[in-house]
DNA sequence: GCCACGATAGTG
DNA sequence: ACTATCGTGGCG
């Protein structure tokens, strides 16, 4: 009896390992996968943002290879997992090449299965999927555990804004490094932001 | 050692 | 607009 076919395979690591505005693009429309003792949490992203490395003044580089930011200077196809405000993870892809320090923030997603909140804003989509600093903080992402799946192309429209919540880097606060789906119900950051 | 503050989210 | 809650980075 020939196994039967996984339901969904993780991206190769040569997706990641390329600059983070396509990454955070082409993001979207793919799912991230959860699976942890048997239990299998998904969700299909629909938000992101890039962080462009050191010279981002938005980005935790912004200090160097600090222990918080270590896995954002190492090799692509990494979770980077932060703990906010003393409460709320939030999840990163580490992109680019090796010691180049940008990755993506997954910002939101729709709910495809075994979601334990609405995946709406970085902090709600770790609590959807279980996802927490202390376990997946340098995860690979190209492992069984936690990683990337294919997904069709979006029918919605691929919009771009500013980052959110990043008033503090002066400049490149306005640039526009958000990527979402237009119209797409999931997408965080209320009205004005979709 | 201290201290100010955050890539957030929920309430008023 | 206010705040919960704690790790982080800067500075002394």
């Amino acid at each position: 009896m020939p196994s039967p076919p996984p339901l969904a395979a993780p991206l190769p690591r040569a997706f990641f390992a390329r600059d983070p505005r396509r990454v955070a693009r082409d993001l979207l429309g793919k799912v991230l996968v959860h699976r942890h003792r048997g239990v299998t949490r998904a969700a299909r992203i629909v938000e992101t943002e890039a962080y462009l490395g050191e010279r981002d003044q938005a980005s935790h580089a912004r200090f160097g290879p600090t222990r918080r930011a270590a896995v954002m200077f190492g090799p692509p196809g990494v979770a980077y997992v932060y703990l906010v405000y003393g409460m709320h993870h939030c999840m990163n892809v580490v992109t680019g090449e090796d010691g180049a320090a940008s990755a993506v923030l997954l910002r939101a997603a729709e709910p495809l299965r075994g979601c334990l909140a609405v995946p709406r804003g970085p902090g709600k989509l770790c609590q959807a999927l279980a996802i927490r600093r202390e376990r997946h903080d340098g995860m690979d992402l190209c492992g069984p555990r936690l990683f990337v799946a294919d997904g069709p192309p979006p029918a919605e429209p691929v919009r771009t804004s500013a980052r959110i919540g990043v008033t503090y880097a002066g400049a490149w606060a306005r640039r526009r490094l958000r990527w979402y789906l237009g119209g797409n119900p999931w997408v965080s950051g209320g009205k004005a932001a979709r």
